[in-house]
DNA sequence: GTGGGGATTTACT
DNA sequence: GTAAATCCCCACA
């Protein structure tokens, strides 16, 4: 039974689709992980670790299998599971999920949401499972667990960044509902 | 110390 | 479809 840590260090791009599929929990509140994107440390023109070692993104350059949780447009919380080698400043950003259970704090939270659009969405699902500042740098043994692979994977373009947006580093579960809109499909493997 | 921009969401027309 | 909300971070002076 291999370490969490272990299961994320390797290359970003290879650790990213696996997280497909995999069991998230935080704040009473789990999900699975329907949809992500990675970030590959200082060469990723769209990173946050691309200008190096800032006091915001310094979690990026610790060890993996941690989050690194950061704070956009004056309101929104998104979540990034860091991977690779200590020191590589590579993370995945947690895109979308499926509630699959405490549906009714999820509710609660994002209370003019459809159950489908709880967590449809990097901001969204932070606010379904009250994730925010305090969740920074958070060990997530316990809170995350990898899940066979099931399914096919569809590949395509980042969303919203203005660097480097072409690059195909965006992993969802082809077909899945709760996938975010915004879809630039592009091909699918598997 | 200041200013520009952001890995988004929601409501409104 | 378009716009408003809203504040933190970072680069530069």
């Amino acid at each position: 039974m291999p370490d969490l840590t272990d299961l994320l260090a390797g290359p970003v791009l290879e650790v990213a689709p696996r997280l497909l599929g995999a069991r998230f929990e935080h704040g009473g509140v789990v999900v699975r992980i329907t949809e992500v994107e990675a970030y590959d440390g200082p060469d990723d023109p769209g990173s946050h670790a691309h200008r190096g070692l800032t006091p915001r993104n310094e979690v990026m350059f610790g060890p993996p299998g941690h989050l690194y949780t950061y704070f956009t447009y004056g309101m929104h919380w998104c979540s990034n599971v860091v991977t690779g080698p200590e020191g590589r400043a590579s993370a995945v950003l947690l895109r979308a999920a499926e509630v699959v259970d405490g549906l009714d704090l999820a509710r609660e939270r994002r209370p003019r949401s459809s159950d489908r659009d709880l967590a449809r969405g990097p901001a969204r699902m932070c606010r379904a499972m009250a994730i925010g500042r305090e969740q920074n740098g958070l060990d997530l043994s316990g809170h995350l667990g990898l899940e066979p692979p099931t399914g096919k994977v569809s590949t395509g373009p980042r969303v919203g960044l203005r660097l480097a947006a072409d690059r195909p580093w965006r992993f969802w579960l082809t077909d899945d509902p709760t996938v975010s809109r915004y879809v630039p499909a592009k091909r699918t493997t598997r």
